[in-house]
DNA sequence: TGCATATATGAACAGGCGTTCATATATTAA
DNA sequence: TTAATATATGAACGCCTGTTCATATATGCA
């Protein structure tokens, strides 16, 4: 393995062949280690039946809390649960009419996964 | 909710609304509902921080199986485990060169998702 | 005010999952 | 063949997580 695909893994991983005396790249390290994370985190939410199916739901419309839990066959108790979730990694966001949540994916960047991942998945089937 | 909507949701997830007289459409509903099956089960598997950081390492290079294990200091049996999983997904193949595996990235697509995936967490730190 | 609706949330339980440990397989060299 | 190296894999253990159930909050209507 080169030296520079090690420096480069190391820099996003925080891992092994961290060079001490780079003081000044500690930062961008630090940053990329917390990107991995969160990148295994984002993926993670994602990676639930449920969630990806809310998730695919609201690429195509806003939609309130009621609406997903019919249209999905899950529980209010659970769709509530899963949207938490899913704001929490900043993947949706809501705005609040009455009593009525309505939901949308939180940008673009999340239709963008979910549309590279179909890609993905559709050579498979 | 549009019926448009929710005739484009249910395609794709095989909830709810199923008009079950569509008969010439069942094929494509069935396809679609593995695909989003498929989809969670993707992202579940990048939704760990060993794998995603396999991963990434292998989108910079070609790696045995000993220098992943190094380079992110987690055990030979672990890192192991790990590529099945990413090989049963279809993420990662590898080429066998006398006793020893090199393991690359199965194709574009996943460098793609790691790359919006990376797009979309640095907006948040 | 009282009641229904929409959503959120805490507790708890069951099932799933990632790691470790021990071991198996396979290749290479001596 | 024997030893060493590289990788794979099964079992098991502990942790994590998604759901359910009960309940809380908050809005709207009568």
């Amino acid at each position: 393995m080169s030296q520079k695909t090690a420096k480069a893994i190391n820099d996003a991983c925080e891992i092994q062949f961290v060079d001490e005396k780079r003081v000044k790249s500690v930062r961008r390290v630090m940053k990329s280690a917390e990107a991995i994370t969160a990148l295994a985190e984002t993926f993670k939410i994602l990676g639930d039946p449920t969630r990806v199916k809310i998730a695919f739901a609201l690429s195509k419309e806003e939609l309130c809390v009621c609406d997903i839990a019919n249209l999905l066959k899950v529980s209010q108790s659970a769709v509530s649960h899963s949207l938490r979730t899913l704001r929490q990694m900043k993947l949706v966001k809501f705005r609040k009419e009455g009593k009525i949540a309505y939901y949308t994916l939180d940008d673009e960047h999340i239709n963008n996964l979910l549309d590279v991942g179909f890609r993905h998945v559709e050579e498979l089937l």
